[in-house]
DNA sequence: TGTCAATTATCGAAAATGATAAATATATGG
DNA sequence: CCATATATTTATCATTTTCGATAATTGACA
């Protein structure tokens, strides 16, 4: 029984969610997303980690930044991003949960299929 | 000790995962996955349902096809759509798990902050 | 001034989106 | 069989957003 999951209040909040969603559906920012996931990190470390491009992944950050989403420090000449909102931590911690375990096509929904596509 | 998650796993996978978020990362196909979480749907129910036009609809419901995520499945005049991939359900479980419980600001990163913006 | 770290500006190509119109497939009634 | 209605898809159009790449700019410090 496909019960009851939190589905209406996934409805509800279905513009804020597919927002929060838009901004880690890049691969790069997914990448960022996960990199600070285990701590703070300076600017240059993270296009070291993830391999973007600084002007690219400066854009990406200034969007997390604008949403909110990190939060940054300076010190000297480097800045150091972190996560600042709870939503994207569960939204990672969920991702992990998701893809992290296996992922076999285990489904069997309805009855036959019948594709359209011709 | 941000310790263990499958970040690893999560990493390799972005450009996976990121391009199955960009799938959800609208309103409208977010709508539709929750709505198809409960069970098949023909369009007309599904239009209904979401609140979405029909062209624009289709044409997200083709995409989520394109991508292997919906399986169609004809009766008469009616289309019924339901979920073909593990991995949506997965996900739109997930999500509800992240956003369906509360959500409060609870964070309390790094140390002290000093946004960059201005 | 010069250099390193990071951001902003700009350009052009590609994709996404809402809206409207046209087309396809499946029935039903003459 | 033809006309018509229903259900759904495809085609276009105009607008906006996104993205990678390159160049120019700001900030901190020696």
């Amino acid at each position: 029984m496909q019960s009851g999951l939190d589905l209406e209040q996934l409805r509800d909040r279905a513009g804020e969610v597919s927002g929060l969603l838009k901004l880690l559906a890049h691969p790069n920012r997914l990448l960022v997303a996960c990199e600070l996931m285990e701590g703070e990190l300076s600017v240059s470390q993270i296009e070291a980690a993830t391999g973007v491009r600084q002007p690219n992944l400066s854009r990406d950050l200034a969007r997390l930044r604008a949403e909110g989403l990190v939060q940054t420090r300076r010190e000297a000449k480097q800045i150091f991003y972190s996560l600042a909102d709870a939503r994207i931590e569960k939204l990672v911690t969920a991702l992990c949960a998701a893809f992290g375990a296996d992922l076999k096509p285990q489904h069997a929904a309805g009855g036959a299929p019948a594709q359209i596509g011709s």
